[in-house]
This record gives C-alpha cells, sequence and structure tokens, in this order.
RNA sequence: GGGAUCGUAGUUCAGUUGGUUAGAACGCCGCCCUGUCACGGCGGAGGUCGCGGGUUCGAGUCCCGUCGGUCCCGCCA
C-alpha cells in the first residue's frame, strides 16, 4: 500500500498534470466499454477517475472486475474533463484522474443496502448494518457538524476560564428521579452502583471545592422509555458556575449559542435572547417550551361567555372551567370535511372537541352562530385579533388541561397547515423561559415534587409561601428554548444546608433518608459552599434542532425503541460464571 | 404498561371483494457499448410473503397470538 497524496474531496483545476494517488472506496463504476469510470469516494467527496481500456489493457482488465464499496488505490494524473464534460454538481467535477496504477485494497460483498441511496432503507437494518449507514455522505455530515460543535464548546469554555473534569461513572444509586441502570458489586455483595443520570451533585462538589467554573461533557444514563428525542445514553454539556447570578449564567451560555449558530448555520443571533415567564408561556402557547415561529397565540375568551345560555359553555363556566381561542388567519374558507379534520387533531392533542367559528362575508358561522349573540362574538373575534376570512377554534372545560390540549394543537396546526419553513434558519426562535415553579403538585394526593431537581433554589420573595402554598413558590430554573426544543434546563443552587434541609423537608425526605441519600451533599453545604448556579444542554438535542434530525442520527451507534443495539446485540445473556461471581441470581418470568 | 402503524426477492415497493405459476425498479450474474457521472442496451438467476396458530375447498390477503422497527401516551427530577 502506498501513501495517498489527496483525498477524494481536494483536487482541482490547480493540481493540472500531477501525479496523485487516491485511495477510497468505490461509489460507483460506469463501463462503457472501450472507457470506465470509477468514482473513488472517502469522507473528503469524490473523484472521478478514467480508465482507458486501449491505453492500459492490464488496469482495464482490472477495473472490469470492480464493485460498488470495494476498496482501492488509485495513481495517476489530474486532467481536465473535456470540454462539455465538467459536473458542476461535483467539487472535483473539473477533473478526472487518468489511471496508470490500480490496487484492490479490499473487496466487498453485495451490500444490505445500497449506501447512497439508503435514506430509504428500512431502519431495522440500517441499525444493524450501521457501519455501512454511517458510510453515507449525509450521516457523515452529521456527526462532523457534532465534532465542530463540540470543539466550540471547549474552545468556548476553556477561553473563559471554566475548567473541563471528568466525573465517575460509578456512581451511587439514589431513587430520585428516572430509574437507575445498575452495575453489581463484585466485592460487596447485594450491593450495587448506577451510572450517573447527570454528574448534577458531583459538579456541585467541585464549587464546593473551590473549582469556581466547571464544564464538562458528559455522557448521561436513564433506564426510562424512549422517544424519538430519547435515548438511554445520552450526552450533556454540564456547567456549573460560583459567585455568579442569573444574568451572569445566560450571557456565558448566550455567546455560546451565538458562536455555535454561527458556525453550524452562518445566522447571526441577536443579544440578549427574550425571557418569558413560566406562566405566560403556558397562558399563551399552552407549552413551556412553545415554537415561536408561528403566532396562533392563545386568547382566554371565558370573560366574553359570562351568561352565555349555549349548554357547552354554560355547564363548563359552572364548573369553574374556561374558553380559550386561538385564530387560524384566513382559514374560514376551509370545507366542512376540512374542519372535522382539525376536530380529529384535535382529539389526538387530548381535547374532548374544538368550537369552530368561521368569520366571513355573510357573518359568523359556526355552531355558536345564532346561539350567541353577534355582540358578543364581535367582541371575542376582536380580542383574537381576527377579521373577515379567518378561522377562530376554541376550547371550552377545565383550564389546565384545555391549555395543555391546544398547546399540542398547536403544534400539530402548525405543521398541518406548514405555518414554518423547518429549514428557514433565519427565523430561529431562542429564547429563555424564567420562573418555572419549584414544585409540582399531583392533582390526585396533593403532593409535591421538584418540577426540576431538588437542589433547585427558590425565589427570595416567596419564602414565605414554601409552608402555606409551596406549589406558587417560583423557583430560580430556567431552560432555553429554541425552535419549540428545549436546549438546556438549569437553576440557582441553595448553597445553604439549612435551606436544602427545609426543601428536603417538604418533599417529605426523612432526616435518616437524607443522610442516607444525599449526605455527603448536605454536609458538603456546611463546609463552606459558595453561591453557585448552572445547567446542563442537551447536546444531542443541539445537533437534533441544527440538523433537524431524530435523535438517533446525531449518535453515532445508537440504540432502538426498546434500548438493543441491533448491531451488536446487546443487551444479551451473559456467562452464568458472570452472576456467580457477582452474586446474582435470575428469576424466570412469571409467564414461562 | 397502553395505543397507532409497518413487516412480501439482497433492497425499495405493488399485489383488487380470499381464487391459476406472487410482479416492478434498483442490486446481483452473463453478453454488448469510447465521455459517463444514479451511464445505457439485451438476456438470466433470485421468494418459508417476520414467526406460530386458526377460519376456509382455497390465505400474502380474514382472525388470534408472538417477535421486531417507528411514532405517541404513561414514564423521563
Amino acid at each position: 500500500m502506498k501513501k495517498r497524496t489527496h483525498t477524494c474531496g481536494q483536487l482541482t483545476k490547480a493540481d493540472l498534470n500531477q501525479t496523485v494517488t487516491l485511495q477510497g472506496w468505490v461509489a460507483s463504476h460506469r463501463d462503457l466499454g472501450g472507457l470506465l469510470f470509477i468514482d473513488l469516494r472517502d469522507r473528503y467527496g469524490k473523484t472521478q477517475v478514467v480508465v482507458h481500456p486501449e491505453e492500459t489493457p492490464d488496469l482495464a482488465g482490472i477495473a472490469h472486475t470492480l464493485h460498488s464499496e470495494w476498496v482501492v488505490e488509485i495513481t495517476g494524473i489530474v486532467q481536465a474533463r473535456p470540454e462539455g464534460m465538467i459536473n458542476k454538481d461535483m467539487m472535483t467535477g473539473e477533473i478526472e484522474i487518468k489511471v496508470s496504477h490500480l490496487d484492490i485494497l479490499n473487496t466487498c460483498p453485495p451490500l444490505p443496502f445500497q449506501i447512497e441511496d439508503s435514506s430509504k432503507a428500512n431502519e431495522e437494518l440500517k441499525l444493524k448494518y450501521r457501519y455501512l449507514d454511517l458510510r453515507r455522505p449525509e450521516m457523515q455530515e452529521v456527526l462532523m457538524l457534532r465534532h465542530h460543535i463540540s470543539n466550540i464548546v471547549r474552545e468556548h469554555f476553556s477561553a473563559e476560564d471554566f475548567i473541563e473534569v471528568e466525573t465517575p461513572f460509578l456512581v451511587k444509586s439514589t431513587p430520585e428521579g428516572a430509574r437507575d441502570y445498575l452495575v453489581p458489586s463484585r466485592i460487596f455483595e447485594g450491593s450495587f452502583y448506577a451510572l450517573p443520570q447527570s454528574p448534577q451533585i458531583y459538579k456541585q462538589l467541585l464549587m464546593v471545592a473551590g473549582f469556581d467554573k466547571y464544564f464538562q461533557i458528559a455522557r448521561c444514563f436513564r433506564d426510562e422509555d424512549l422517544r424519538s428525542d430519547r435515548q438511554p445514553e445520552f450526552t450533556q454539556i454540564d456547567v456549573e458556575m460560583s459567585f455568579v447570578d442569573q444574568n451572569e449564567i445566560f450571557d456565558v451560555i448566550e455567546r455560546l449559542f451565538v458562536k455555535i449558530l454561527k458556525e453550524a448555520w452562518n445566522q447571526d443571533l441577536r443579544t440578549p435572547f427574550p425571557r418569558i415567564t413560566y406562566n405566560e408561556c403556558i397562558e399563551k402557547y399552552g407549552s413551556d417550551k412553545p415554537d415561536l415561529r408561528y403566532g396562533l397565540e392563545f386568547h382566554n375568551l371565558t370573560e366574553h361567555f359570562k351568561g352565555c345560555e349555549f349548554h357547552v359553555i354554560a355547564t363548563a363556566l359552572q364548573e369553574g372551567g374556561v374558553v380559550i381561542g386561538l385564530n387560524l388567519k384566513g382559514k374560514a374558507n376551509l370545507s366542512r370535511k376540512q374542519v372535522t379534520e382539525l376536530e380529529e387533531l384535535a382529539k389526538k392533542a387530548g381535547l374532548a372537541g374544538i368550537l369552530p367559528l368561521k368569520l366571513t362575508a355573510e357573518g359568523f358561522k359556526g355552531v355558536l352562530a345564532g346561539k350567541v349573540d353577534d355582540q358578543t362574538l364581535k367582541a371575542v373575534a376582536e380580542q383574537c385579533q381576527a377579521s373577515e376570512g379567518d378561522l377562530l377554534l376554541m376550547g371550552i372545560g377545565k383550564k389546565s388541561s384545555i391549555l395543555k390540549g391546544l398547546g399540542v394543537l398547536r403544534v400539530k396546526l402548525a405543521e398541518h397547515f406548514s405555518l414554518f419553513d423547518p429549514i428557514d434558519r433565519s427565523k430561529t426562535s431562542i429564547f429563555w423561559v424564567v420562573d418555572f415553579p419549584l414544585f409540582e403538585r399531583d392533582e390526585t394526593t396533593g403532593e409535591v415534587s421538584p418540577s426540576h431537581h431538588p437542589f433547585t433554589g427558590f425565589h427570595p420573595d416567596d419564602e414565605p409561601m414554601l409552608t402555606t402554598e409551596p406549589w406558587n413558590v417560583r423557583s430560580t430554573a430556567y431552560d432555553l428554548v429554541m425552535n419549540g426544543n428545549e436546549l438546556l434546563s438549569g437553576s440557582i443552587r441553595i448553597h445553604d444546608s439549612k435551606q436544602q434541609a427545609m426543601i428536603f423537608d417538604l418533599l417529605g425526605i426523612s432526616e435518616e433518608e437524607i443522610k442516607l441519600r444525599f449526605g455527603f451533599l448536605v454536609d458538603a453545604l456546611k463546609y463552606g459552599a459558595p453561591p453557585m448556579g448552572g445547567m446542563a444542554i442537551g447536546f444531542d438535542r443541539v445537533i437534533m434542532v441544527l440538523t433537524n434530525r431524530p435523535i438517533r442520527d446525531v449518535i453515532a451507534f445508537p440504540k432502538t425503541t426498546l434500548a438493543q443495539s441491533l448491531m451488536d446485540g446487546c443487551p444479551s445473556p451473559i456467562d452464568p460464571q458472570l452472576l456467580t461471581d457477582l452474586h446474582l441470581a435470575l428469576i424466570p418470568p412469571k409467564n414461562s
């Protein structure tokens, strides 16, 4: 094997008449009989290679036997393509290599799917032959972008005086949060390590240790059911800072995202990013991660319908319900069938139904027209900023479920009517969500649980409410939302052990449990913990949003929705001796 | 745990109210071809219709179960 002199994406007219050696995969070969072309591919691009059987019959003999994805090495002279034969779609389209030497470095059986075309192939098959799927240029581009972004992240935080510290993979299992992936201890019979769900506690301990500014590109593990945006192992850009307020934290992160968007999309983001309160998000969009590339804001129309006799509305209002509407601009011309489709969308979104009201040249049309006086409807239309030709959709019922349902419907409507261009990067919507509630309350049991995590600080003004109405206490937590995706989540932490104890108490965790589970953290907070705050950026999700792809596409070797790897076949049974060493025995499944 | 959807040559798909020998394109094999670039032309091989059971004279098609992919709900601080 020789040494290659160039890559397959490199040569141009500037290299004419040079003798070069290329190595790569046969992307395609076109045998015209008296003339033979090979497209040679590596991760940098493709170069056309030409063989003339009349001049080099030996080479042609070898070239005839080539197949797709064989690995070959060629040496030859860079020559300009004849006039009219230039391929503008190829970076190297002005030249070709006239071969003087051809070596087959490796062969390849017929492929389970064609490389260039395999975006169409069955996902199961592509995951089984992941190394072939990753040979596709578009997959390579994604992973190369991921690499560039991780470089930017490391450069950014390093330049801002952060240091990257690695934290353990074998950690203590805590019953909080997601189900842990467990690792049995060989030495301590019956004891287990857990794989970390995040480095949260460790980074707080690093702050106590005085590291001041920390970051880490960290792998996290959660044994929960999967979705198109969730994998059992995923990557966070974990960040923590001491002696800072929210503004300073936001600043550092905004500067990072400005660089990322510039690198990936060549887009300039304006700073500071807007800040929207959690309550405003919920009231206006029914979501804590709304996509603001399109409008469809909600309007609370309840006041207009006070005393309304239309039974659906009257019943709902009697039970303390609400009427919330949104305006579909210019959709009053939808057919009956199309409106029925919208009603089905609403049901899929979890709403019992939706009341359409058309604003036409002949006046209002819909169930409410005639049942509710025009003056009321006019006031409703005015509040929704609706005019002739618009279609109002109204949800009626319990406020929390209507907001949630309409929030889901809003996303479906935007897709249904293509209200935004997913490719148009200039319309990027990025903003902070602030003032999250500290706790979530279980509606049936009334118990509270942390809405972020139990180390989240609370708004100082709301401290008196902690004991009286904890569910109304605002936290210091924040999210960053881009195009409808939560990209990061963070907070200012509690750095006072007494406050931390109080929160644990509110969460109903006994002192004994605290000692057992978080004793070391509570202890650490007593030993001079600085004020601190930070966040975890969902790195996979950032790449997903930048590439508009599902999470499997942005991870080199992902798992399926059953958390299996189809390529290596894990999880798999193990040698019984290993179980014995670990003091484990298998319990057979119930129905076998 | 629940719901939806998909599973037919190596691959992507078609296959009517259940009815003769399950088709096409790409790939593969053979022959032809001097400017192709997803080259083209002619010919050929290739199928346990995911798996198991049932209904029926007859099942790729209908029913039940099961395995797997994807999406969603629950779940994921």
